[in-house]
DNA sequence: ATTACTGCAAAGGATTTGCATGTGA
DNA sequence: TCACATGCAAATCCTTTGCAGTAAT
């Protein structure tokens, strides 16, 4: 996770907007998240190094840096959650018993929106999903119950 | 839109569950969406026919719905949207530019699954994607513009 | 000096819940 | 009959907004 904190400030700036502590303490807590993380979590991290930001802003920043592709968020059964952006987009296998997260790459999925593009002529370009379904050891579980 | 017709009754009573008007109604009212519908949008056209049913049951019936897999419901920026089930499952291209959107069929989506199965042994099942990027007319007018 | 950003509190909207009543099997 | 389902209204939850004050550039 050294990738964003190279030039993030650079990139905030560009646009004419500002870096404040608060955007730098709230990319940290997302960071602290590793993967997918919610905002009562990023809430909670924060509340412990600057219990003063308020919910507003955080709901306002996180905003701001999806537009800036500093973060991306995703749907997860009813739930937004939140991570940091890398440098290409990815994608992940969720199991919907466990909750086990895997993360895979663009490569695969890229390749069925290149059938979509050449089939429909539909130009797919979501850089984030989230597949659920069942991990190996949860499927083993559900085989032998059922 | 006739096959669900057939036995949904059946369906709803095998489970020990009961048929009452309002599911009827409720049920026609998502079939008249054709594709896909919106809460308000049902809730509308029950008024028409139906105005005393409350939002309390539309909600708790497309849920009931849901599990009994007579209805499909997708997210899509922001909004839950209902349409009947299909004897197979299929997903849709949105365009986030003009909202238009396109009927797929399982199989390509299918191949997708079952490579992520085979790399990575998770089992996939979803049944009714989303996936929104940009129809052919909006690509073209936003790479003139560009 | 500007004007973007923040915090607070209140507003807003969507969905859920408790409970008494009604009704399908 | 009697458990399931409904309607109503209130409650709850999540998110957004208005505005006055603060701070980054």
């Amino acid at each position: 996770m050294t990738h964003h904190t190279l030039d993030y400030a650079r990139r905030i700036r560009e646009q004419g907007y500002r870096l404040t502590p608060q955007r730098e303490l709230i990319l940290d807590a997302v960071c602290e998240g590793g993967g997918h993380t919610t905002i009562d979590e990023i809430y909670g991290r924060l509340q412990k190094k600057a219990p003063a930001i308020s919910l507003a802003t955080l709901y306002r920043t996180l905003d701001f840096f999806c537009e800036l592709h500093l973060v991306v968020s995703a749907e997860i059964d009813g739930q937004t959650v939140y991570e940091i952006a890398g440098l290409t987009p990815h994608h992940h296998l969720i199991c919907r018993e466990c909750g086990a997260s895997i993360h895979i790459d663009h490569e695969l999925v890229q390749e069925l929106f290149d059938k979509f593009q050449a089939e429909y002529g539909y130009t797919i370009d979501m850089d984030h999903m989230a597949f659920t379904g069942l991990c190996p050891a949860c499927r083993a579980k559900a085989g032998a119950g059922e």
